[in-house]
DNA sequence: TACGTGATCACG
DNA sequence: GTGATCACGTAA
């Protein structure tokens, strides 16, 4: 197993590092089940823009934000879903890139099983989260670890990543119009 | 398009 | 303590 990605991979801006998780592979083992899919969707997020939870500087929820890249942040949303996120940068600067949609590759079973659900159980940050059995104690989780991890993959050609503004973010102001999600053209496990 | 949902954060 | 605020999903 020596394609997992490297620390070096995400010490960098999160915008760069959002772009290049497009067509990796993201792994968990929980239980002894295996479980892995395609990264399809992106949303990159800095600290000096309204849209990151960063942008109102350390708390106690975004600490793992703060950290050096390499990390998972998981935190809960509405009450009820977990997102994921890798974190990315140096320490101290407070970066991440969201993982919003992942197409479905091992242990298809086990998912399904987890998300009560057949179809699309990976289309969206909240529920890839169930379906890989990420939970809120793996905040902060080492991404080179054995539970987690992310497995490099050729680049996708530029030409097949879809930019957009990112999802869901209300008050984000004029940042909320920042071209900072990306995704794989024409894959039908992308979100609405 | 409406709303449930509950932790978190910025105020008193 | 308390109230407003969400990086969502589902039903309709």
């Amino acid at each position: 197993m020596n394609n997992i990605l490297s620390r070096e991979f995400y010490l960098r801006e999160a915008v760069d590092a959002a772009k290049d998780l497009l067509g990796k592979k993201l792994v968990t083992c929980f239980s002894n089940k295996i479980t892995s899919g395609i990264i399809v969707e992106t949303e990159a997020y800095s600290q000096w823009e309204r849209g990151c939870h960063a942008f109102r500087g350390k708390t106690k929820r975004n600490a793992t934000l703060f950290e050096e890249g390499g990390i998972a942040y998981v935190y809960l949303c509405y009450g009820v879903y977990n997102l994921f996120n890798a974190v990315t940068n140096v320490k101290g600067k407070g970066e991440g890139v969201l993982i919003r949609a992942l197409q479905p590759l091992d242990g298809l079973e086990a998912m399904t099983e987890r998300s009560q659900s057949e179809k699309k159980i990976t289309s969206g940050p909240g529920k890839l989260t169930i379906a890989m059995g990420i939970e809120l104690k793996h905040n902060e989780m080492s991404l080179q670890g054995n539970k987690i991890w992310i497995e490099d993959a050729p680049l996708i050609d530029p030409k097949n990543i879809q930019t957009s503004e990112r999802i869901g973010l209300g008050s984000a102001g004029e940042d909320a119009h920042l071209p900072w999600r990306f995704s794989i053209k024409e894959n039908k496990w992308v979100s609405r």
